[in-house]
DNA sequence: GCGACAG
DNA sequence: ATCTTGTCGC
């Protein structure tokens, strides 16, 4: 297990997609029981070939900014639906090695089981660090779902034919919702109960919104 | 064979 | 994701 924790990210796709149906036996889904006092919102910004990381670390349930680090990287996997963590985990990985905070949850612009192999850069990401981990998309990569209520705090499963992978949450009133799935060492309703009490102004989870700030305005500068 | 397809 | 102008809504 360990070695498999330690592949390689320059995978061919069909490696990349068998290493996936591997790690996927590794996932551990089941409900988490520590506090969490700290959440980081990791996202990443693309352009040229050059990807720029952004790893924001903040309290919970306060949101202040405790911490925050960013990599710069050249990227040469291209972007392949369902491979999405081969392209951005090394930027982030360098961006969280240089982190000196331990978060306790993390967050990911994309996806965790909500995946072909449930596997999405969530649960990859969380189970090479061994960290906690949520996705949460902005759209629908698999599956089907009913269109939740406007209101905020309504939401519906997300299905991938009869099971159940994830659910598709209204964040803010009548603003679209946010696709959330479990990463890593935590469960769907936990997953959805802090995806809400980390929206409060926007769409996205707050941390995960300070991250896409800061990798766009890290890339610009 | 034809679409769909996180970021 | 990125590329891009004007434009609709509060």
């Amino acid at each position: 297990m360990a070695e498999l924790l330690r592949h390689r990210w320059d995978l061919e796709p069909s490696a990349g997609i068998s290493l996936q149906h591997e790690l996927a036996g590794l996932l551990d889904l089941s409900p988490l029981t520590k506090p969490v006092r700290s959440i980081a919102g990791i996202d990443v910004s693309i352009r040229h070939d050059v990807a720029h990381a952004a790893v924001v670390v903040m309290s919970c349930p306060d949101l202040v900014i405790l911490e925050q680090s960013t990599a710069r990287a050249a990227v040469g996997y291209p972007y392949v639906p369902g491979l999405l963590s081969f392209r951005e985990a090394p930027t982030i990985l360098e961006a969280y090695a240089a982190l000196a905070s331990r978060p306790d949850l993390l967050m990911f612009d994309g996806n965790g089981y909500a995946h072909p192999r449930r596997l999405g850069i969530a649960s990859h990401l969380g189970l090479w660090l061994g960290v906690p981990a949520i996705g949460c998309a902005k759209s629908r990569l698999l599956g089907s779902y009913q269109e939740p209520e406007q209101e905020r705090g309504a939401w519906t499963p997300w299905l991938d034919g009869e099971e159940i992978i994830g659910a598709v949450v209204r964040t803010r009133t009548a603003v679209s919702p946010v696709f959330v799935s479990a990463g890593h060492l935590i469960n769907l309703q936990q997953a959805i109960q802090y995806v809400f009490k980390t929206c409060t102004r926007y769409r996205l989870p707050e941390p995960v919104r300070q991250a896409h700030r800061v990798s766009t305005r890290f890339q610009v500068e």
